[in-house]
DNA sequence: CCGACGCGGGG
DNA sequence: GTGTACGCGTCGG
């Protein structure tokens, strides 16, 4: 029988000595299945010397069985005719490794450390979420949970459609005791809650507790215990059956733990398609977490590595909040899930609710946001399978250029290793690769006229194709093949030679997003759009981020000499089209970074400075074959403090009317460890500046700034910056203003067993403290009429990013306070520092002691409690102690 | 301008 | 599982 289906996963098991393929993926109709395929065996390629060839043959065959074939291909690095090479075919996946070993003893291994399920898929055209059609006949199984078939025969067919998946989101609450992160050696997971899309038997969502519990809900289900419920939970996951598992940070934390808790009661995690259990990776920092058959799609990851997702912090509350405009549930701080737990009732009603809340924001996020289109296309681009979609640049480009080769009898170099791995440090540290060229801004304001800005389209793809670049094109010692030197002296045959593979697959990258894009404007259905705009952003990730897998040091290609050819080309570019318009307009370029140039012309009229721009455009097009200068946008005004750092006020056309923004880059008017106050001054300055044109007033209104300050006349939800407490408080080494507040919060406060967790705001306020001692929390400084530090928030916050500002104009500091009351100057930066309030009213005492350690000093220290031993402090009069100092 | 730490998210 | 894979910000030199 045949069937076709999309490809989820792909993975092998050894069988009776043999290998066996299991291709895993759903059929048209939704349905789940397998194909299995066991006539393929693992090889490499080796390179071995002459000399040497008889002892190598005889090793690797004696300890591994191994059969060897001559053939004759084209190695990766170099500019040559085919070689014969060593292909070395094994009988079991797991020796390779073994094997590569052997040959590095006697030559070179190639393709000795590609996966087997993508050596397999790679040899049989087969890309993750591609189709394939396999012919063969059902397979009785016991080792894959769905329908599986023994194939004859495997191979990929054209199908665009994607298959609707089944998505499951999950979140596990867990009580540690005490300040500890939770630990899935000590701690209990308490419950779980799940989210399905498409509904599971009627429930769009699901709780399961770890102890007994009544609820007239039926989405709510109590057990008599963890075991229990981790049983339930691997009975409900093989009954709705997933495709994608989801979640906030379940890589890291719920899928690990969950694992491990199974693991200590001697279950076995199988939650996959297979017999195989839950595979935990850890390394350095992050884990990696395999499900063969399923998907496990953390929108932690996926949203976090988004260059386009910016946020202030990264936890589920932050993005949720942005992204969803959907809060999480409050409980009162995470300390308070125990609490919750033991009450039962009402409390444990709302921590069923909190658990099930954050399932519903990770689903929504994935669905609501379609995060994953994107991974979608990428995998379907690179070939890789969707689960390793989430990794990082190189394995696509890895995994694509290992299919390219293959179609061109060229073999592809292993990843470096030790001694290769040293090797390029030195290079790189001798020798250094240069990157691209930042045209030497001219610093300042810049007003009349207009400011035109153009770059080039994708650079470096252009560049690379234009010019061959590429490791099979690269020439090394004598040739007789026409070919041409870059500028960074590296020879490169010419594309009637022979076409590089790089170029190649840029090309393809280029053409096929251009078509996609002369798709979505025909396409009417929002769904088809969606998932065409995917592809085309995909494409563009992957012919942008070629250069760079040149240029990274563990890439199988890595050759410095190619890499340097695409930026030194790239150098040479932009300083001739610098030369190029200034020569031939009336412009003068006041900056330029890689691939963009930024002019100023006398002409202030909107259209006709656009017009100028294309006239710009075709003329440089013209001249720099293969390369296109494309007119980008208009800043009426352009403020540049220096490399990598301006803001301009932008005109873009949309239809027939111009539109206009600030456009900031590289100056931040946002930043976690910055008041609103800064961010509101920032901005307020720069749209002044920009705007109205108008420097005075940007000072006078920094005045009035600082004035209000000195005044206290700034509301303290201003000038509050938001840290979260993020470990135990022992934990942390240095000081930090947030980690001194919660010190003191947790001393005020005895029934307070932990911090961890909260988001704590805190105000600067006056004192001769170290500055983070001074952090205090606004109610408190509201209820107890403390005064903030006017002083630190000019010195600290306000000015250093305005000053950055200020100095481009040519307005000192001196200038910009100037003017500010003389008697708040005075006070501010004259001198004496005054003392937090209270303290001069010590009628009959005259200092403060420590009775425990004996530390004594002439005012009582804002926490209230000892700085030495965190003892209780009292008022002394001549040796004798007073009552204790209560802070609040 | 560097190299080495160190931290993120989760309960 | 034929794997080794951050990336940015801060601090001290």
């Amino acid at each position: 029988m045949k069937v076709q289906l999309q490809v989820l996963d792909c993975d092998y098991k050894m069988l009776r000595g043999k290998p066996l393929i299991r291709v895993y993926g759903k059929t048209e109709k939704g349905e789940p299945v397998c194909v299995f395929y066991d006539r393929f065996l693992p090889y490499f390629y080796a390179q071995v010397p002459d000399e040497k060839k008889d002892d190598f043959v005889r090793e690797i065959k004696e300890k591994f069985g191994a059969s060897i074939e001559e053939v004759e291909r084209y190695l990766p690095i170099g500019y040559g005719p085919k070689v014969k090479v060593m292909k070395i075919t094994g009988k079991d996946p797991g020796n390779v490794p073994e094997m590569k070993e052997l040959t590095y003893r006697y030559g070179t291994p190639y393709e000795a450390d590609i996966l087997f399920r993508y050596r397999f898929m790679a040899d049989f055209g087969i890309k993750g979420m591609g189709w394939i059609e396999a012919d063969g006949d059902l397979e009785r199984t016991d080792t894959v949970s769905c329908k599986a078939l023994i194939a004859d025969t495997i191979k990929p067919i054209e199908n665009p459609k994607n298959i609707p998946l089944k998505y499951m989101a999950l979140d596990i609450e867990t009580i540690p005791d005490g300040d500890r992160v939770p630990e899935a050696g000590k701690d209990e997971i308490i419950m779980i809650s799940m989210v399905f899309k498409p509904e599971w038997n009627g429930h769009d969502k699901t709780v399961i507790l770890a102890k007994l519990h009544k609820s007239p809900d039926k989405d709510v289900m109590g057990t008599p215990s963890e075991m229990e419920m981790l049983k339930k939970f691997a009975d409900i996951v093989a009954d709705y059956d997933p495709d994608i598992i989801t979640g906030y940070n379940i890589n890291a934390f719920d899928m690990p733990f969950i694992t491990e808790r199974m693991k200590t009661y001697g279950l076995l995690p199988q939650l996959g398609r297979c017999e195989k259990p839950v595979l935990i990776k850890k390394m350095q920092n992050s884990m990696l977490v395999s499900i063969t058959g399923r998907i496990v799609a953390d929108t932690y990851d996926v949203i976090k590595r988004d260059p386009w997702m910016k946020f202030k912090r990264y936890d589920l509350r932050t993005v949720a909040k942005e992204l969803l405009k959907s809060e999480k549930l409050d409980i009162g701080g995470i300390a308070e899930i125990k609490a919750h737990w033991r009450a039962g009732g009402e409390k444990l009603d709302k921590l069923i609710e909190y658990c099930v809340r954050d399932s519903e924001l990770a689903m929504k996020l994935v669905k609501e946001k379609n995060l994953l289109d994107k991974f979608y296309e990428l995998a379907k681009v690179s070939g890789l399978l969707l689960q390793d979609a989430f990794g990082g640049q190189s394995q696509r480009h890895e995994n694509k250029l290992l299919y390219a080769f293959k179609q061109r009898d060229i073999i592809m170099a292993c990843k470096p290793e030790g001694d290769e791995m040293k090797r390029r440090d030195i290079e790189r540290k001798k020798v250094g690769l240069k990157g691209a060229v930042v045209l030497e801004p001219a610093v300042g304001l810049h007003t009349g006229g207009s400011v035109l800005v153009l770059d080039f389209a994708s650079l470096y793809p252009s560049i690379i194709r234009s010019f061959n670049i590429c490791p099979t094109t690269y020439v090394r010692g004598e040739t007789t093949a026409s070919f041409h030197t870059s500028p960074n002296n590296a020879r490169f045959v010419d594309k009637s030679v022979r076409e590089g593979v790089l170029p190649a697959v840029v090309t393809e990258l280029v053409e096929t997003r251009a078509a996609v894009k002369r798709q979505m404007k025909t396409a009417t259905e929002p769904e088809v759009i969606r998932q065409l705009n995917a592809k085309q952003l995909a494409l563009k990730d992957m012919a942008n981020s070629l250069y760079g897998y040149t240029g990274y040091i563990r890439s199988r290609l890595y050759v410095m000499d190619v890499a340097g050819a695409i930026t030194s080309y790239g150098r040479e570019n932009i300083t001739k089209t610098k030369e190029l318009v200034e020569n031939n307009f009336n412009v003068k370029v006041l900056y330029g970074d890689t691939d963009s140039i930024f002019m100023k012309t006398d002409i202030a009229d909107l259209d006709r400075a656009q017009q100028k721009g294309e006239e710009i455009s075709a003329y440089v097009t013209e001249r720099l074959p293969g390369l296109k200068f494309a007119f980008e946008k208009i800043f009426k005004t352009f403020l540049i403090l220096s490399k990598k750092r301006y803001a301009g006020w932008k005109f873009e056309k949309s239809g027939d009317t111009w539109k206009d923004k600030l456009e900031m880059k590289g100056i931040e008017t946002v930043r976690r460890d910055w008041c609103e106050l800064t961010t509101e001054s920032m901005s307020e300055v720069l749209r002044i500046i920009l705007k109205e044109q108008d420097s005075k007033k940007a000072i006078a209104y920094t005045r009035d700034v600082v004035k209000g300050l000195s005044e206290g006349k700034v509301p303290l939800e201003k000038l509050t910056v938001v840290k979260g407490v993020t470990r135990g408080l022992s934990a942390y080494k240095g000081m930090q203003p947030h980690v001194e507040l919660a010190k003191k919060l947790m001393a005020r406060d005895p029934t307070r067993s932990s911090m961890v967790g909260e988001r704590l705001g805190y105000v600067i306020v006056k004192g001769n403290a170290l500055l983070s001692m001074r952090a205090e929390d606004p109610a408190y400084v509201k209820e107890n009429g403390l005064e903030i530090d006017p002083q630190y928030y000019v010195e600290n916050q306000l000015l250093p990013p305005l000053e950055r500002i200020f100095d481009a104009l040519g307005v000192s500091r001196i200038e910009v306070l100037e003017g500010v009351r003389q008697k708040n100057l005075a006070e501010m930066f004259g001198g004496k520092k005054s003392a937090p309030p209270e303290l001069t009213t010590l009628n009959g005492w005259d200092g403060i002691t420590c009775r425990k350690c004996g530390w004594s000093a002439a005012v009582p220290p804002l926490a209230g409690v000892c700085p030495k031993c965190g003892d209780q402090i009292f008022f002394s009069k001549g040796g004798e102690l007073g009552k204790f100092v209560k802070a609040a």
